[in-house]
This record gives structure tokens, C-alpha cells and sequence, in this order.
DNA sequence: CGGTATCTTGATTGGTATCAACTTAAGTGG
DNA sequence: CCACTTAAGTTGATACCAATCAAGATACCG
């Protein structure tokens, strides 16, 4: 099993805080796993253990509304941590997270995590960090929520795909999604984000192949977002 | 002025963690504000020079959206941190507060918050604790702008603003917004969140005079706000 | 190769925004 | 205190957007 120490991935996320000392410490707590396509990490409602560390691959976290659709909150990816959340608040989980694609985590026990945020300020630091980020961002998911269309928040969703995702050797953004998922992901019947999706096509802003969406007229695309 | 050590505001927030010391040092540095009706405490894009912590009175937190329509994202009340995110994130703010009613608050200087981030686990952690609440509430408030009709959104609201605010002799709820202001609190145009308070005063389920609002079927309500 | 999930398009319905007109309430100055 | 001005609240008519239902096409998988 490869150590933390060692661990590239660490770079990416707060764990870079960590000292030598800690590192060695937590790579003899943790355990790594692999998890494939369409399988969850963990479920609503799961009391979480502790937290992972994301080596490889892409899941999607989302959240069940009370009429029984699904909320696609955010997707984590390669050198994110995932759950420190409900660990620190120390209740359930309010989300669930779900492989898009064969996955390599890392689990760190709640107990090393924990200890090192009580007693590593840097480190506790650079967690708050994050979460202001993370919580500033949420505004604005909600402010694009609960007053933009949804051709619009589908044009901001594939900008931000891109730009988070980047693109592969045939400009395609680098994440496979469903069309299911795209329309969890802006918040809106899966119909009508497939519908505007080939209103986009027609209109050459976007092309695609199934699963392989490129962005053709990114000035288009943008003023869209905006509201044109 | 009044002193820190006696104040009994902080014993409602992540102050409280703070040590005498620490308290007596803060009480020598912040200054008290009494802040009007309507009147700004920070507007968006200023960089704040330090957090509020509310002694009375409430403000709506709002932000622009790029439409030029107004999302509020949370009220903030007596007891509450105010700033803490940009002053952590070291960003200018994104949000906007807005006295919603006379209030008093005080200043804190960032300095002297960050010291005591810095040297107090149990404080930061506190912190992290809170933000991390917050979070998960934003997360919801997500899926509900995302995928509950206007109707089931002010219904939700009325409810979670009775249980914010308590209600007073009349059995009215304690907090008076506007009918723009509760617009921009679920994210629609004011014709709207007019049309539909009205249609639940006609069915008895609410009552108002003006800006005191009162819930008088709350069973009703809640169901509406569970889309029936 | 059949069966199943995903994708796609059309028609219909309902929800929401927008515009316009009007009413009521809240200041303001003489 | 009244006349005036302005802001806030209210209601109806209309048009657009998006959800839902239905049905067919395409890709995927054992």
C-alpha cells in the first residue's frame, strides 16, 4: 500500500498542511479502495467514519428533494476530500456520493482526522478555508437557482464543466454525464435538458456524441449563461 | 461601553469559546455601532476589515444576481456572526446586509479574530463547526430553489420564518419584511409572492394586516409546503 | 439477437413572469 | 390638518417557459 508521505494527491487539498510526523501517522490508519462505476461511496442518512480522499476518478454528490427527484449538489474529483462535513458537525450525512467512473479513494478514520484538526492550526486553517470557498459558491448556485432560466443555468453548467473538467484530444469536455444527470445538475425534468441540449446542437454552440459534449461557440454560450 | 466579558450575546455564538483573557483583549479592540433601518452594514465587493456580532435587531444578507434581481440568502439576527466567511476566505465579500430593523451590533477587528482563530482549537473549531451547519442548510436551500414550485417555497419560508422568529402577542410572526422582501427570499417577482400569499389568506391558512403575518393552519401549510 | 435503458421529439397542460392599471398606505411640506 | 407626492401593495390579462405525458428511435448489454 503506498504511503501518504508519498501521496502526490496530497498536494491538491489540506492535507499538504500536515506534518511528516502526521503523514506517517495516517498512512498507517488509513485504508484505500476501489470503487466502480455507478457504485455509491456512501448513502443519505450514512453516519460517516471518516474521511476520503479522492486518488483517481469522478463521483457525483447529490441529495434527495422531498418530491422524490434528485439534486445534484456538486462533483468531487481527483485530489478533492469528501465528508469532512459531517464529520466535523458530527451528524448522518445529508448526501450521497456516487462513482461516475471506476474510483481510487483513500479512507482516513475520523479519530486521526480529528485529532490532527484539534491540534495542526495550519491545517484546521486551510479546512476553514475551504469551507468559506465552498459556502460562497453555494450562494451563488442559489442565486443562479432561484433566478436564472434553465437555458441559461444549462449554458453556466457547461461552461463550468469545462472549465473544471477541461477537454480531451477531440475538444469533448473530460466527464462523462447523462443527460439524466446534466438535468440534476441544473435542477430540471431530464426532457427539458435534453431538449434545450439539441436547441444548442442546432444552433452549432455545442456538438456531441453521446456522452462526449464540446462547446463550439464559447462567446455564445457565455452570453446565453448571462441571459441573451 | 459595555465589556465582552459580561456580554451575554456571546454566550449564542462560537465567542463563547474564547477564553477571559482573550475576551478582555477583544473588549479593548471592537467598537459598538447602532445601525438604521435600511441602512447597509457591508455591501457586496467591500473588504471587510473585521466580523459583527449582532447585539439586536436583524439585517437581511442578500447578493445580485447577474439579472439585476435580488437573492436575500439567509436574515441574520441577534446572537449572530456576521463576516466571518470573506474575513477567513480573505476575499472582498460577495454578500450585502441590509438592517431590516434599528439594530446594535459590534466590530471586531480582524486581527484580533484571526489571533484567536490561530491560537484557540476550540474557538476555530467552533467556527468550522458552524460553518459547516450552514453548509448543509445551504445545501437544502439548493434542492428547494431547484425543484419545489414558488408555491411549496413560500410555504417553507413562512414556516421556517415562524420557527426563526417566534411569534408575538397577536400570534404574528416577529420579523417584518416587506412583500419584495419575501420575494427575494424565495427567488420570484413580487407579483407573484403577492398572488400567492393572498390566495392563502382566501383559503384561511395564513392571515395579514400589512407586514404582520400570521399562520393560522399550520397543518395545511406544511402540507402545501410538501407539494399537495 | 432480443431486451432494456437511454435518448429524442411532439403535444398538451399548468405554473410563473411580465405588463398595466388601480388601490392603499406612508411620508412631506405648506 | 390637509393636499400632495411617492412608495408599497393588489389584481387582472396575457404570453412564455418548463413539466408532464406519450411514443418512437437509438444505443447498450447479456
Amino acid at each position: 500500500m503506498s504511503k501518504c508521505e508519498q501521496c502526490i494527491i496530497r498536494q491538491f487539498n489540506s492535507l499538504k498542511h500536515l506534518s511528516r510526523e502526521e503523514l506517517v501517522r495516517m498512512s498507517n490508519c488509513k485504508t484505500s479502495k476501489i470503487i466502480k462505476k455507478g457504485e455509491p461511496i456512501f448513502d443519505e442518512g450514512e453516519r460517516l467514519k471518516g474521511v476520503f480522499c479522492i486518488k483517481d476518478g469522478v463521483c457525483k454528490v447529490s441529495k434527495m428533494s422531498e418530491n422524490g427527484r434528485n439534486q445534484i449538489i456538486s462533483l468531487v474529483t481527483k485530489g478533492d476530500l469528501l465528508g469532512e462535513r459531517s464529520l466535523i458537525s458530527d451528524e448522518p450525512s445529508n448526501l450521497k456520493a456516487i462513482a461516475l467512473e471506476d474510483m481510487e479513494i483513500c479512507f482516513i478514520p475520523k479519530e486521526e482526522i480529528m485529532k490532527d484538526l484539534e491540534k495542526n492550526p495550519s491545517f484546521s486553517m486551510s479546512v476553514l478555508k475551504d469551507m468559506a470557498k465552498t459556502l460562497k459558491s453555494a450562494d451563488n448556485v442559489i442565486v443562479d437557482m432561484a433566478q436564472k432560466t434553465v437555458k441559461q443555468r444549462l449554458a453556466e453548467t457547461l461552461l463550468n464543466l469545462e472549465s473544471k473538467f477541461g477537454t480531451n484530444e477531440n475538444d469533448a469536455i473530460n466527464v462523462h454525464l447523462s443527460r439524466e444527470d446534466i438535468a440534476n445538475i441544473i435542477g430540471t425534468a431530464t426532457e427539458s435538458a435534453i431538449r434545450l441540449l439539441s436547441d444548442l446542437k442546432k444552433k452549432k454552440i455545442i456538438a456531441f456524441k453521446g456522452k462526449e459534449i464540446s462547446i463550439i461557440n464559447l462567446n455564445e454560450l457565455e452570453k446565453i449563461a448571462q441571459g441573451f
